[in-house]
DNA sequence: GGGATATTGTTCGCACTCCGTACAAAAGGC
DNA sequence: GCCTTTTGTACGGAGTGCGAACAATATCCC
């Protein structure tokens, strides 16, 4: 029961209903590949007449492609439909302090070359840099002609509409274009998201598979800091001023550990890497510096490692872990209480032991969750692939192939 | 950017386009009549010979009726049209802990009746008596045959689709069928919902004069509890459990004011009337029973009262007053910081001493916030009608008519 | 082998949609 | 009285989904 927005509203044409049920055609061959003309048919519930002429129009776009005569019982053999995906490529790259990763893969999220350089500060610099990587990996893999998009994550605030990245502070960038910049260097449509809402998209457009359609969900990466992805009937919320989701300085407790932030007792404070290596090492992080914090986090082991020590019969290493994993469970608490969605998916390095933090982590969800139904929200631990912030860099530009038209 | 879920679509059949269309025009006439026309097919980029043909069909629905013809400088005189709303008539009913309120007003939300009468906890004797009362407004009222529907709002959990009122602690109901029980009784098709919720609806579906159409936002009630509806995109949220927004409980502080939910440190601890009453009186929360406190809050003076102290010069009042102000800030801006609205409405008691509490809220607000853009949302106090809580269930029936048909 | 049966995919008339144009109706200016 | 302007209607054209009939292709069974 949506409202009309009757100061941006879309007219229906002759074409609407075409087009509406062109994109329902070619998510469902998507989602049931290989599928034939008649089965599709059957699961729009139209006459095959139909069917056939959609399926003629995604072909002519370039959308999809007829494959091999499928098997039957009895009767005409199926000509089954795919999209077309294996040719249609798109460039990821994701920024962080410490690395900058460059992805090439087809539409559908698949891998096809990878390459990691240091990160470059100067925005500049990095801009040039980066596009002469761009050419060159097109280049060496026969793509130049193929790739439709690159997508552009950061760790930080993004205006997705202008593509200006507002404030990065791990990379030290405010206000700068990167996106028309990057666009005129490649000459390719450039997209800028922030990373905690990337994975959720990329979990929303290219997980199909295991996410099993997820239409509801919030997505969380618990790493150097606390990334959130909300995704809210198909569609990420961005917010007004481009924080919606922001739940990692919530505060658990006005007067608790001071946050990287600057302020106090945040949820972020209580269970980042940093929080629980703090509480391993004993560090006092009102007294340390954000720059040596990040120094000590580098070269020191980290959140893996402390998991080993968990797993290796280190008691206090395993007493840290598991004060990280309530905290944890008390900030779902009041996601699940707020949002109340479908499923929620955890990412980051103390995921890695999670037959260790489960337990604790329900105990700190139970103690906030307003009802026993919402206690029973999945958490899924996000095994996903390698790289969830390139796929969902990825997804920006594979996306508006997919989505829903605007209407009414 | 919306994906279409593959497991609920609806495809487009050749009357999806006029569907459309014919709402878009229904609520562009809403929104601006008196209207022509001509002045419609404008606004909608179609010519007079479509929107003609639309606006035919919206009077043979009996959605709109031809007015008076207007002036024009110069040509002929348009028809004016209007969305017909005084004989479309919808029964309201607010059930709180002390008084259950009863309405009878028309499609727009106009006033008509209102009755008010104690309360019955009886879940049986309630459906019984609510139903003599709502046969008698509508004979008094002579609307028997007008009357679209009944909209019914609680204090708890609601399951909307089912009409079930899951757990209401105020009213001592848990799951009860109110819905179809009510329906039997009157004849009328019942809609139930949190009050919360309801709150937002009504602001969402009745204020398009102040409001603004507003379409994106967060509506608070602090009240005795803290009640919060959220709209995004136009719609409601709801959530898989039906507690999606429950703002109330999130944490302030792990370790602070027991809550009536059990817990401690909930924002609604800090902010409901009854801590800034408990605030003045020096009353401890943790050793009063639930019971003892309504009691204590029904009988003694009010929030109001508590205003009207400090306006008067009472200083422990206005530090009460200013005190929950600052919490309601520091809670506000987490709404802000993870839901990101265009806006949030303020409702409750305390609204009432905006010009006292408006600074420390900021206060706390400023603290929080994660953005100075995100600190510049617009808060609004909801002057509004006298009866949001009954808006909003009016709102339940009133909307199904003007929302956005599903596509896609 | 050959006809019955079953399934796929296409074709075509039909009713419905928006769209552009032409036209009638109604008012004011000169 | 004629021109101009504006509103509202009428009609052919192009594009849509729908239903039924059709050709193409396969298996089953006698």
């Amino acid at each position: 029961m949506r409202k009309i927005n009757t100061r941006d509203f879309q007219v229906a044409t002759r074409g609407t209903s075409r087009e509406i049920n062109r994109r329902i055609a070619l998510n469902l061959i998507r989602e049931h590949q290989p599928i034939s003309r008649a089965d599709l048919a059957r699961r729009m519930s139209v006459t095959r007449g139909v069917a056939g002429v959609l399926v003629q129009e995604l072909i002519d776009l370039g959308l999809i492609y007829e494959g091999a005569t499928g098997e039957a019982a009895r009767g005409r053999k199926p000509t089954f439909l795919h999209v077309r995906s294996h040719d249609r490529l798109v460039l990821a790259a994701d920024v962080r302090f410490s690395k900058t990763h460059l992805m090439l893969c087809d539409i559908s999220g698949r891998q096809l070359a990878l390459e990691v350089s240091d990160t470059v500060f100067d925005a500049s610099r990095f801009v040039k840099d980066l596009a002469a990587r761009v050419r060159r990996m097109l280049k060496t893999q026969g793509a130049q002609g193929n790739c439709e998009g690159f997508g552009l994550v950061v760790p930080g605030m993004v205006d997705h509409r202008t593509g200006r990245i507002l404030n990065a502070p791990a990379l030290g960038w405010r206000d700068v274009d990167v996106r028309d910049r990057l666009a005129a260097a490649t000459g390719l449509p450039v997209q800028v998201e922030n990373a905690g809402r990337a994975c959720a998209l990329a979990h929303l457009w290219l997980e199909h598979g295991g996410g099993h359609g997820a239409h509801d969900f919030v997505y969380i990466n618990v790493s150097d800091g606390v990334g959130v992805g909300v995704v809210l009937n198909g569609e990420l919320l961005r917010g007004r001023d481009h924080i919606a989701g922001e739940f990692a300085h919530m505060p658990l407790d006005l007067d608790g550990p001071r946050c990287l932030c600057g302020r106090q007792g945040c949820w972020e404070a209580h269970v980042s890497n940093l929080a629980t290596l703090s509480r391993y090492f004993g560090w006092n992080l009102s007294k340390l510096s954000p720059k040596s914090l990040h120094e000590a986090e580098r070269n020191a082991f980290t959140v893996p490692d402390l998991v080993a020590r968990a797993r290796a019969g280190d008691s206090k290493a395993l007493d840290a872990v598991r004060a990280t994993a309530r905290f944890m469970g008390l900030g779902l608490a009041t996601i699940i209480n707020v949002l109340n969605p479908d499923s929620i998916y955890l990412a980051g390095e103390i995921t890695a032991g999670w037959d260790l933090i489960e337990e604790p982590l329900r105990v700190g969800l139970v103690e906030r969750v307003l009802t026993e139904a919402a206690a029973r929200t999945p958490l899924r631990v996000s095994a996903a692939h390698e790289y969830p912030r390139l796929r969902g860099a990825a997804a920006l530009i594979a996306a508006p192939t997919f989505a829903a038209p605007r209407v009414a």
